[in-house]
DNA sequence: GGAATGACACTAA
DNA sequence: GTTAGTGCCATTC
């Protein structure tokens, strides 16, 4: 319970401090993390207990790729879009100029 | 306590 | 440039 509410708490302050247009890679967060648990980050969104109050849809995989979200790709797509940010083939064309950094 | 999975990332072919 | 295979961390069964 403790460890892993630290774990996913982090997670879920950093993706929320991701401001609205701007996006961030599961990489770049695991870094701010101090860890490498790509999937580890990815895996405390997958569960969401917060989904909510967490804007995981502006999180996406390192190549730009919109990777998965809770409620589809799809709605995840349109959410990115929603924000401003353009999405070709299912992937992020400006996402280098998107990346919110830390 | 151990094994398997996962919304990833990296390297190699 | 694309596809395939492997590795890493944390969570879950």
């Amino acid at each position: 319970m403790n460890s892993k509410n630290n774990f996913n708490n982090r997670c879920y302050k950093i993706v929320s401090s991701i401001p609205k247009g701007k996006i961030s890679t599961y990489g770049d967060i695991a870094k701010v993390l101090g860890t490498k648990a790509y999937q580890a980050v990815g895996n405390a969104m997958a569960k969401n207990p917060n989904l909510i109050s967490v804007p995981c849809h502006r999180v996406i995989e390192s190549d730009g790729s919109i990777g998965g979200y809770a409620l589809g790709t799809s709605k995840k797509i349109t959410l990115l879009k929603k924000e401003g940010i353009i999405v070709k083939k299912d992937k992020v064309s400006n996402f280098k100029n998107l990346i919110h950094q830390f």
